[in-house]
DNA sequence: CTAGAAATTCAGACTCGGTTTGATTTTAGA
DNA sequence: TCTAAAATCAAACCGAGTCTGAATTTCTAG
């Protein structure tokens, strides 16, 4: 049974988050400081480091979470590695059309608007990159395993980007998603098969 | 004729830099502050501010600025840009045998310790992924430019973290340099021609 | 050579993110 | 109801980075 204490914790949680977002929403990142959040959220700034590390978390939550290596090594045996990552990335790209997106896209809005969140949300990916390498390394060798990690990593970065970015163009969910779906077919074949030469518009 | 002035400032920014490495190098990155920084080379701390914007910028200087949109720009015409970058890399990998990398290794070795540094330098050559996909998109077209680019961008930084990583384990840099001309060769095959299916050992 | 003008340096105060402490309140469980 | 654990809090503290206004140094025109 949800104890009182749970519950209660859920909630400031939750509060604390909220305004936070809607001042991040009204000001930018930059110009709302950890007191006034504190004070919004009705909280002393020690509890809030309680509940957060940092001020970054606050809008990270839930950001670069993908776990490609879990992908690869949860797929079934036989299987290449680009094909599970595929299969799993379409399926999101089918979600994304009925997933209401509206908190994750003002979330996605304060990070593009931050130069400093865009950097740490790219150091997210950083760590995963040596995951998936890793669990390459049976597969392809040391080099080409942390050569392809690489590569599957920032495509996948890339994808989610491109779709955020119109959606926060304004762009409806449905064709956003929509898109999502072609690129992530295009993102895979350029792994499998490489770039072209070019000059082919 | 080289002013007085010019000569004093280069002094004192080179002071500052080799007494921060010094630093660096003894106590790692967060075990120095700024205020002892400022007082080893003997400046105020805000002058060292004026010098540097941040302790980030000690360290990081040098460090991500291979242009890959300029050598795609400045490509001769009719060349596929993959190619151009294959030699331009190729060309740093025949140099990179015959360079004193001692103190680039220090550097590199207080950012590959420092968490906070390795996402900072991250973030420097990942912001190259921008201008290299503006350069490839009438190429190949909006979608493809960007994944191209990602792969690209993160494929380079592999390659130098990778050859870093071999000098700082202490591998004499001839050697370091041949793996990383076979690294190369292989990455820019990897990214012309795709990731194999696997499970070829 | 000299008198400013311009650039540089500096100490110190200040803001903000984040940590620590030690006391106080709240909840859980017997 | 009593106690131990957990949560909260105010306040002091640290380091990065900014700002200010004054002092010093270098440059340049006369």
């Amino acid at each position: 049974m949800a104890g009182l204490r749970e519950r209660k914790k859920e909630q400031t949680r939750r509060r604390i988050t909220a305004e936070a977002l809607r001042l991040f929403a009204e000001r930018g990142f930059d110009g709302v400081s950890v007191n006034e959040i504190a004070e919004a959220a009705e909280v002393a700034k020690a509890t809030f480091f309680a509940y957060f590390p940092g001020k970054e978390a606050l809008v990270l939550q839930g950001v670069g979470e993908e776990d490609l290596a879990g992908i690869v090594a949860r797929r079934p045996p036989g299987r290449p590695p680009l094909q599970a990552l595929r299969a799993s990335c379409r399926t999101f790209a089918e979600e994304a059309a009925e997933t209401d997106w509206t908190e994750m896209v003002t979330r996605m809005r304060v990070i593009f608007d931050s130069p400093a969140l865009s950097g740490a949300a790219n150091a997210l990916l950083y760590r995963r990159r040596w995951e998936l390498a890793r669990e390459l390394v049976q597969e392809y060798g040391q080099a080409a395993a942390a050569l392809a990690a690489a590569q599957i990593a920032a495509t996948v970065l890339t994808l989610q980007e491109t779709f955020f970015l119109h959606l926060i163009g304004g762009a409806p969910p449905r064709e956003a998603a929509r898109t999502l779906a072609r690129d992530t077919e295009l993102a895979f074949d350029l792994l499998e098969h490489g770039i072209p030469h070019g000059r082919e518009k």
